[in-house]
DNA sequence: GCGACAG
DNA sequence: ATCTTGTCGC
């Protein structure tokens, strides 16, 4: 971690809790951070809005992922900026420990931007977690940022009732007794996404600005550009160094 | 002990 | 997550 992405993390949060040396400490350190989120909306009004996401190589020895933010204005949900960066994953998918794998490569990423956002959509789970610290509450908490949790397949708990099969058609995720999320169908005929707080925002803003931000496709605009920016980068990067491009039909 | 398991 | 084009269904 340089310099800039250290200038930007919270106080009070240590290095170890980034990069915690095993799974016994990352886990102390997701169920000591999970005690900092706020739940509730605290964010300054919203004019620009991003989202984030990651892309990763099937095979790639080295392990490197290449990690996007891009910022949309808002209420127009117009491009205005873009930022990418690529890091090595000190860390392998492991459920429930998603955060410490992408974060630092996100944090690279936003350390790039130009025009920081007010609001933060992330792929992947917030307070819908066995700890309460998915990804977009553990990316929230370290930058003490305004995020929310929007996954596409479920981690822990399940809809309180059968979904319905119309667009908008919406179920608490309920788990162990608790609400932690909203299961919401943004398309017809599409798997729905699995919504929650990730920090500083309530449950009811975070269902409300995925649903502001959906324009005719399954994810949200936030998200769905920051997914289609990190594949870009992805193949740019490694089609800038690969051996030698097939050669096209001369003449 | 067994099964589940974001990206 | 990613590998991959066309294809089946609404």
């Amino acid at each position: 971690m340089d310099q800039d992405v250290a200038a930007l993390i919270a106080p009070g949060i240590r290095p170890d809790w980034l990069e915690p040396p095993d799974l016994a400490v990352a886990r102390e350190a997701q169920i000591a951070l999970a005690a900092r989120v706020v739940r509730e909306d605290a964010h300054p009004p919203v004019r620009l809005l991003a989202g984030v996401d990651i892309s990763s190589q099937r095979f790639d020895p080295e392990g490197r992922i290449w990690a996007s933010v891009v910022v949309l204005d808002w209420p127009g949900l117009a491009v205005v900026a873009r930022a990418s960066a690529m890091a090595r994953a000190t860390i392998p998918y492991i459920p429930g420990y998603l955060g410490f794998r992408e974060v630092p490569a996100l944090l690279a990423a936003w350390a790039r931007l130009a025009v920081k956002p007010d609001l933060v959509l992330v792929d992947g789970h917030g307070i819908a977690h066995p700890r309460g610290f998915g990804i977009a509450t553990h990316l929230g908490v370290v930058l003490d940022l305004p995020t929310i949790g929007v996954a596409k397949s479920p981690l822990v708990g399940r809809p309180e009732a059968p979904l319905g099969e119309e667009p908008g058609a919406a179920q608490p995720l309920l788990w162990k007794g608790r609400r932690l999320g909203t299961v919401l169908r943004t398309k017809r005929r599409s798997n729905p996404l699995y919504l929650s707080t990730g920090h500083r925002v309530s449950e009811a803003g975070a269902v409300r600005w995925v649903r502001d931000c959906l324009r005719g496709y399954r994810l949200p605009e936030p998200t769905r550009q920051a997914h289609l920016a990190a594949n870009e980068v992805r193949r740019a990067a490694l089609a800038g160094s690969l051996p030698a491009p097939p050669a096209g039909p001369a003449g």
